[in-house]
DNA sequence: CGACGTGTTGATCTCTCTCAATTAGAGTGG
DNA sequence: CCACTCTAATTGAGAGAGATCAACACGTCG
């Protein structure tokens, strides 16, 4: 993929940033360093990396998880264009989680400091990541809700409904034989704190009872209006609303 | 209790606020509103407000939490001393989770404005806010982990780990017989996605074993590493370390 | 003294896990 | 074009961790 500049970024069109002036796209791109594209199924950054750099999801999707010494696995959240990856650890703390390319996946490279560069000379840019970094646990908090307090079908239906807006809400046509879904069951498994098996049993249920249909890597919500019941979220599930200050 | 000035803020002396110059410390002076005391067990901010203030927590403990529509409820986070309350949606999102007190707690309010005012003059400390903004979410994380992926047993020993090791941070004097914990079963199964009776059944199990001890609102570590064993914890369960910049 | 909150314990019940096999599709090499 | 392999999805059977139901104990408080 050509390296585009921060002029064409599809950041840029989410509604936390609030148009930037020239200035401040000049200084982003005065601190982005570079591109690099992942595999699918790749390592961005390790479990346990304390130089982590700073990147920001370009293009794909990708995941970050927490493991236990005998293998079991958390995947924390999923990573849409957008999201940055490692704004944690690059604040001086040991990263404690990986973070996987879920498709291949074009980040953006930025300069270590970059962070403080951004708060030290662009407060409004810096503000917005702070807002995205808080936004980004809000996300957390709900798959904390799921896996604590839902059965699996409520899980699998919130979480259908979640990817299903975010992944909707990147997208510039309306969705009409649904939206990309590139996660295997594995994924969906460690994201819910559920067992492989019992998630196949879980969605074959579902998608039997018409709720929803996965085929080719695209997902389609075929009740919507069932799975809201199922997951019971109020607000949880739309896209970052808000412009800032 | 009297009024202190930020001065002598307990918040100063947490690692992650290195030491603040005389203007910063009046330019956060000048942006303390207020200073609040709520009973135990009383909301700070109901869930679904969304013109909630921000507060610190000088005193006390507290959790963050939200609810299903059938009451089942999950505690996302225990706040003690030095901890924000209401980042994410003082920053103009609708707020989605409660904040209660556990124990008797007095808070800072700050100007609604505050964060950003924060950002824009005093770069260096609003830095520090994404930090610890970042860093509440990797507790997050960690507890996510534990009810994805950990037995009851495990759970419970991690989070009594985690706990015991914030609240030993917050005291000046070495923990002679245990550490304040004001959290009731029902607290800690709101935590863990256990139900209260599964939950008291497993800590009698391990105290039976000689693995903790809680009595009278203190809790001892009495076998430190076979709790660690069970928590299979690297570096969490550690105060926050690192400074900033 | 009765009411209430918190903790404790026993007896079921069930949701979800684990184990085990099978199927289907994609990629590879001969 | 066909074996061979590997990964993802699927399905059945049995086991178990944890939920639910039901009592009871204990201390505090009005």
């Amino acid at each position: 993929m050509k390296v585009i500049s921060c002029n064409g970024c599809p950041l840029r069109r989410l509604p936390l940033f609030t148009p930037q002036s020239a200035e401040e796209l000049q200084f982003i791109e005065a601190l982005k360093q570079d591109q690099l594209t992942f595999r699918a199924d790749s390592v961005i950054i390790g479990e346990g990396r304390t130089d982590a750099p700073l990147y920001t999801l370009l293009q794909g999707w990708g995941y970050r998880f927490k493991t236990l010494s005998d293998g079991r696995r958390q995947i924390l959240n999923f990573l849409l264009p957008g999201d940055f990856i490692g704004v944690q650890q690059n604040m001086g703390d040991a990263i404690t989680h990986g973070v996987n390319a879920l498709t291949d996946a074009t980040v953006c490279v930025f300069r270590r400091d970059a962070l403080w560069e951004l708060h030290r000379y662009a407060p409004r840019l810096g503000f917005s990541v702070t807002w995205l970094s808080a936004h980004e646990e809000s996300i957390v908090d709900d798959t904390l809700l799921s896996v604590g307090r839902r059965s699996a079908e409520e899980r699998i239906a919130t979480l259908l409904i979640v990817l299903y807006k975010r992944a909707a809400a990147l997208s510039d046509d309306p969705p009409a034989e649904g939206v990309p879904f590139p996660l295997t069951q594995q994924h969906i498994a460690d994201g819910l704190g559920l067992s492989l098996v019992h998630t196949n049993k879980t969605l074959r249920k579902l998608e039997a009872r018409g709720l929803h249909h996965i085929a080719n890597g695209r997902l389609q919500l075929r009740d919507a209006k069932a799975l809201g019941r199922l997951a019971d979220l109020y607000g949880d599930g739309r896209p970052a609303q808000r412009p800032l200050i």
